[in-house]
DNA sequence: GATGTTGTTGACAATCAACAGCAAGTATCC
DNA sequence: GGATACTTGCTGTTGATTGTCAACAACATC
């Protein structure tokens, strides 16, 4: 599914028009109407802070559409900067071991609480 | 240590003066200047596209100087858009678990193509 | 001590991406 | 046949990134 259709789905479901949807997240009308219809001059989306707006605004998953729009969400963002070395490890994974470590991670006892990130 | 000294760094190790190295990655000797003096007007680091002209001609290591400049390295960027859903797990764990899958990792002989081994 | 090389710094210009906003259209539905 | 919602081409604005120019300091070498 694409961005522009998925945008376009959660908008309707949420019996927004386009102009409603603008005034929300503080944008002009057709500039969501380009969006939805991939008529952007440059990019081939709107920005990562328009893309966080949106989804606020309609109560969607906000990494979705990140992803959607073939950018990084921010939760990942963050993480990686707290650890660059691990999600360098983890990122030269192949297919396999990245399976295989979801399964032991989904079997995992109790979901524990993340550590404090590390000072300055 | 920060971009601008590992910047420096590298290139001084490869005898390249700003001059030289502002001519290989195609930018003006003033800009490098700025750089390796945290002298840039609005942002800390330069743009990534710019980054990774710096680290080819350096023979460095991309995602290093990335990851100095605070950015996501592209070799885990592309691997987040191939398993978004991988990562956005990983990303959610805390430091110990983190911690524990790296250890496992390092005891493992290579990238494997042969059957996972148990889980404990 | 003139000259050449390198680096530093400030002020300003150019470029480009993200978005605004208008205007004139289409489509639909009542 | 309004009223409402959407589309789209065009131009404009703003901010971030980089280019360009000019002046200057530090230093070596001749």
């Amino acid at each position: 599914m694409r961005f522009s259709d998925r945008l376009k789905e959660l908008r309707i479901a949420k019996n927004f028009s386009q102009r409603a949807l603008a005034h929300e997240v503080g944008a002009n009308f057709t500039y969501l109407s380009k969006i939805e219809n991939e008529k952007l001059g440059f990019a081939d989306y709107p920005s990562e802070e328009m893309i966080c707006k949106l989804a606020r605004a309609l109560d969607a998953d906000v990494d979705e559409l990140l992803i959607l729009a073939d950018k990084i969400p921010t939760s990942i963002k963050r993480r990686v900067r707290e650890r660059p070395d691990a999600f360098r490890k983890l990122a030269s994974l192949d297919d396999v071991t990245l399976d295989s470590l979801m399964v032991q991670l989904a079997e995992l006892p109790a979901p524990r609480k993340r550590r404090k990130p590390k000072p300055r």
